[in-house]
This record gives C-alpha cells, sequence and structure tokens, in this order.
DNA sequence: CGCGTTTATGTAATCGATTACATTGCCAAT
DNA sequence: ATTGGCAATGTAATCGATTACATAAACGCG
C-alpha cells in the first residue's frame, strides 16, 4: 500500500501528456488549454501526485526556505514576534527555519553560510547586534538586500526595517509619569551596545530635559531586558541617598524584577515608587500590582517583517517601500503607577 | 566580484580528479588517497566551493529540515523546548522548521503534507491533541516512524515520546500541601481531552485519596493552562461555600493567573490561600509571591526528543530505545505555600 | 490562397549533487 | 606468469522538477 511517490512523470503518463504540460498546468494554469487542464487535474488526483520541493529549489535556484534569527528563543517577547512571521509565511511557498543567536552551537558558524548552503532564501532578524563581520559577510556574498529586521535594527547599516517608535514609546512613559506628579525618574536600560538601549535612553534624556527635570547620573541603571537584572536595580536603587520615585524600565520583564526586588526591600510598588515596563506581554496585566506598560504590537512587527521579506524576494524594486517602518505603540495604564507620596517635608 | 558560485564540477576540475572523486573526499574520506583527498581539500579553497543541499537533498531523497509542531509559539513553555530542539539539531545536517497548529492559517492544511511535500525528514510534536485523522494520515502515508513527541504525547498512539514524570509531579505537589498541614485541596487542570491535564488530574485524585483527603466535587476547576483561567478559577473558589486552602495548578500561569485574581477578590497568597503552579516558567521565582511549583526541564525535554528523532532518521531500529523517556521533575518551594490559617472553630 | 501570428504542446537540456557500475593498476598468492 | 582481490578513481545514470527552444495546428487578414 505504500508506493513510490507519484511524480510529474507518472502525471503527465495518466493524462496522456508531456511532463511540460503538467508542469505548466500548475505553475502557469493559463497556458494550457481548458481541456487539458482538466486532465492533468484528473491525473493529479488519480495518481495522488505531490510536487517534490526539492527537486523545483534544485531547478529553480533557490531553497524555499527564510531564516528567523532570534537572541534567545527561550524569551516569550521574540516567539511572539516568530508567531506573526510564521503566519504569514504560512501560505507561501516558504517554511520558517529558526536559530537562536545565543545558542553556543552556533558560535562557530558563520551566519551567512545558511545562504552559501542554499538552505535559504532570505532571512529576518530580531537580532540587532550582529558583528560587522557577519554584517561584512552579507555584502560580500550578495545576500544582502535578502535580509530584513525586525523589533531590532543595525545601527547605520542599510538594512530595511520594521520596529516599534522606540523613542516615541519613551517618552510615552516619562510623560505618564510626570503627569502623575513624579520629577524624580529613574530609567534602567538595556544591554550595552543594543540598539532599543540606546533608542529609549536617549528619548528618556530627552524628555526629562525637556520637561525641565532633575537629571541624576546614578538614575540610569544599566540592565539587560531580564528579570535578573530588574532584581539588582531594585538593590541599587533602595540604596540611593536621593530616590526616584519612579522607574521606567527597558522590558516588562525588569519591570516584573524591579517590583519583586523592591518588595524584598519593603519598598511598595505603587506606593513607594511607580513602575513603567516596557512590552506589554501577557504577564503584564496579571502581575503585582498590575504593570503599566508601553504595549508593542509583536505579532505585527512580525507579519509586516515578514511582508517586507516577501516583497524582496519577489525581486520586487529595493527602493520601493521606505527603509524603515514604524509600528505603533500604545501606554497601557495600571496599577504600578500612582502619584508620588507627598514629600517627607511637606507633610511634616 | 559576485560569480556563480562553485559547483562541485568546478571543484572536480580544479583538483584534476572526477566529481565522484569530489563527493567521495568530502563524504567518505577514507575512501580516497591521502594525497587526492589534500589536492580536493585545496581546490575546495581555491574555489570557495560549498555543497548544494537542495542538490544532495533531491539526490538523496530527502528534506534535510524537521518541523517542530507548536500548540502556541506565543507561550513561553514552549519556546524553551524549542530552544532545546534547536540547540540539538544545530550542528546537525537538519534545520530546523517551526510550525503553530494555533495559527488560523494552518487550519485547511493537513499536517502530512509536509511530509509528502518533502519538505521534511521527520517531525517533532509539542501537541498532543492532534486528531484522529492527522494520525491516520501519518499511518497510510508511512511517516509514523518519523514523529516524536516532546511534552505531550498522544494517548494509546505508539509514538515515542519524551515527557516529564507528570503523575510523579502532581504528586509532589500534593504532598507539599499535605506535609505543611493543609487538607481540603483544590486543582485547576488543564483545557479538556488534554494529555497532560488527564495525567495530572489523576494523579491528583489517587493522591488525595491515598492520603484520605476529602475530595469534593468543584474542588477539580477546568482550565486551560492560561493566565486567563486562573484568574477565572478565582472567583469560583471565592464563591466556594466549603473553600479549599490551597490550590495546585496545572500550569505556573494558572497559578499566576490564580493569585492575580485571589488578590482582587481579596484573598491573601499564602496566608488565606496556598498556591503550587506546574512548569517553573523563569517568571515563577519573580511572581508575587515567588511561587512554589513543580519544575520540569524543558530544555532536556527538547533535547532529547531531538536525539530521539535523529536516531529514527538515521533509521536506528526503532525498539532500540523505550518508547516513554521521562524526564526528572521537581518540587521548587518558594513563597506560595504556607501551612494553612488555623481553622476558625479552634481560634475561636 | 498564402503568409504571418498566436496558441498549445512536446523534446530535451538543465539544476548540482550522489552512487551503481566499470575500469585501472598494483600486489600477493599460486 | 597468471590470476584473484583490493584500492582508487572515473563514467554516466539518476533524483524530479522547470523551461528554452522547436514544432504543429489554428487563426486572421488582405
Amino acid at each position: 500500500m505504500n508506493q513510490k511517490p507519484a511524480t510529474i512523470q507518472d502525471v503527465a503518463r495518466a493524462a496522456g501528456v508531456s511532463t511540460a504540460t503538467v508542469s505548466r498546468a500548475l505553475s502557469a494554469p493559463e497556458r494550457v488549454s481548458e481541456k487539458t487542464r482538466e486532465q492533468v487535474a484528473e491525473a493529479i488526483r488519480a495518481t495522488g501526485y505531490r510536487l517534490n520541493k526539492a527537486a523545483r529549489n534544485l531547478r529553480k535556484q533557490q531553497a524555499g526556505a527564510v531564516l528567523v534569527l532570534a537572541p534567545n528563543l527561550g524569551n516569550p517577547f521574540f516567539s511572539q514576534i516568530l508567531a506573526g512571521i510564521s503566519a504569514r509565511f504560512a501560505d507561501s511557498d516558504y517554511s520558517v527555519l529558526v536559530a537562536d543567536t545565543s545558542l553556543p552551537e552556533q558560535e562557530g558558524k558563520r551566519l551567512v553560510d545558511y545562504f552559501l548552503d542554499s538552505r535559504i532564501d532570505g532571512m529576518i532578524s530580531l537580532d540587532g547586534g550582529l558583528t560587522t563581520d557577519q554584517i561584512a559577510d552579507f555584502e560580500q556574498n550578495g545576500v544582502a538586500d535578502r535580509i530584513v529586521f525586525a523589533c531590532e535594527w543595525v545601527q547605520d547599516a542599510p538594512y530595511p526595517s520594521v520596529r516599534s517608535d522606540n523613542g516615541h514609546g519613551a517618552r510615552l512613559a516619562i510623560r505618564h509619569l510626570y503627569d502623575l506628579g513624579h520629577r524624580k525618574i529613574a530609567h534602567v536600560t538595556g544591554p550595552k551596545g543594543n540598539v532599543l538601549t540606546r533608542a529609549r535612553r536617549e528619548a528618556v534624556l530627552a524628555e526629562r530635559q525637556a520637561l525641565g527635570l532633575p537629571m541624576q547620573e546614578d538614575w540610569i541603571i544599566r540592565g539587560d531586558f531580564s528579570l535578573e537584572s530588574g532584581e539588582a536595580a531594585a538593590s541599587q536603587i533602595a540604596a540611593m541617598p536621593d530616590r526616584p520615585t519612579a522607574v521606567f524600565c527597558a522590558s516588562d520583564m525588569v519591570a516584573i524584577g524591579l517590583v519583586s526586588g523592591l518588595r524584598k526591600v519593603g519598598l511598595q510598588v505603587p506606593e513607594d515608587i511607580s513602575v513603567v515596563g516596557f512590552d506589554d506581554v501577557e504577564m503584564a496585566g496579571f502581575a503585582a500590582p498590575p504593570l503599566t506598560t508601553i504595549r508593542q504590537d509583536r505579532r505585527q512587527l512580525g507579519t509586516r517583517a515578514a511582508e517586507r521579506l516577501l516583497h524582496r524576494l519577489k525581486g520586487k524594486p529595493v527602493d520601493a517601500c521606505p527603509q524603515i517602518e514604524l509600528v505603533d505603540i500604545e501606554l497601557v495604564t495600571r496599577a504600578s503607577t500612582a502619584a508620588p507620596a507627598t514629600a517627607p517635608l511637606e507633610r511634616a
């Protein structure tokens, strides 16, 4: 019952036509007559034919797959974007491959090898931290125009990217805290060298300046988007002589870690300190207290990047779309922010 | 500067040998002489040759890829497993493809088509909820022996699976609560029909019985692993005339949602109710209060399933390994569980 | 009617590897 | 010297599609 799968030859024989006609009936139906088309359709049904993608790919000199490069698949933030990408490619002729740049197994490998081995036709990178070597590899091998960035991007490199308006998000956060009455606002950043870290930090600084808020060196605290770094930031903040009344975190994970850490040192959120996150991961609304945050539409980041890559792969002119596509971002107000407690002085 | 990539023909010419020899030098070095091997190596260096996987795959009648089927990529629980799988395949000749069964785009498609289109050689399913139609498809097309389940599995189907010892986990949870002094223990389950739901529920029932604990119909509450279902369970529990003093949840997400919901109705964890989760996602340790839970080694679930599939694909005898591989599980005690408050009666 | 054009289809080369089978040369055993 | 065996390599078929080019039939038009 388990024969060899039918090939296009078998179909051709069954339909009484040539393989060329079968191929055409499949990929360019308007080029064969109504009658033949039906015969072929019938023959396909009869034989249970399925096109062999490996054969097609070889002949068409393509790979039929795209790679999604994530800095850390274990992070739910990225998997949502992946889901969006996956959705967009689901009904295309491309398979979606994934690779994790944080994996030690990947260390030795050059990314461009995926292209050179004809395993992929294009790539969406969620990792803006590619090395200059890697970038150079892409240029040299002429695959640079089949790469799109989502969420993160590479500074000063000519790759199209789909991203959230990080500056706007950061400004919304600061503005929200300001409107609540906060003046002493700290910021826990992302990891060093990260483009998001930079975009958000710059916007925080600019907005604080614009609002005439006090700036203190140690109110900018280095984090790395992780829960742990948020918790670490909590002890730093608790130890400050001139303690901020609010903290804007570069990610929800940091914010949740921070809240957890603050609680451990006896500080309540939002009574003692207000906290704003970034991303609006599912968990944010269920944290204690529910987290005020900046929502990124992660799924849309994914689908739009996928869309963009598909265009590229179809050979659409490179300049048909803007290099940078911004996805809307919004403030979600929950219980982790409130007006600051009246200052001790005034209370006395 | 951007020539056509070198083929095996180019290498053969450069090395002054035939393509067959080049191929052998690459895939079976011991079959060519030392000298030739070096010539070929040199020619490869000189030409910058890279093997074309599409061509190899066509000839070898394989796809060079495996599919990971996830019920929901957006769920951090699955992405960790995916990371494990990805790691194991990183230095193999297989690419890792992902698909999300929750995607509406996938609806119409038959899973077996991935095999029939020669897009994949094997599959790891994290979804135990495949329909009997899908299973039948696999059998009929002779691909059933290239499928491995991880984490979840299909009841009564002969697929190998790597899973946690769910029963043991559930017993650990109940036992832990019992040891703290709890007697009225509720359980929020997973979704209907899910194998994990069943395994954990059965173990809960059995253990409660073994310990001689009171059983009440409504102390088994249907959930679906999600934050929302945990929150919903909270209101149900709050409304119970005879309220349990502890709840064991089928997932951490449920537990976190439950804690959040309980807080909203004025119940404190662990003072009023103790809560135990399942999975030990990163977040668990940072929840408020930090969550006592059953840790699953998700990464290992992934790597071991990958390992298993690789064996299958290498044509190793099907029965060389046990059908079911269990991964260790452990209780992680944190602050969401404590001894129950003294009963009102005794207190009076 | 005759010629150019269009439409439908067939023939066969092609993509780049692997591998069955053939060939060659060498060495040892008889 | 002959023969058998083995090691190293070459020749060419093969995987299953796509597509350039060729061909044949049908059609239009003066």
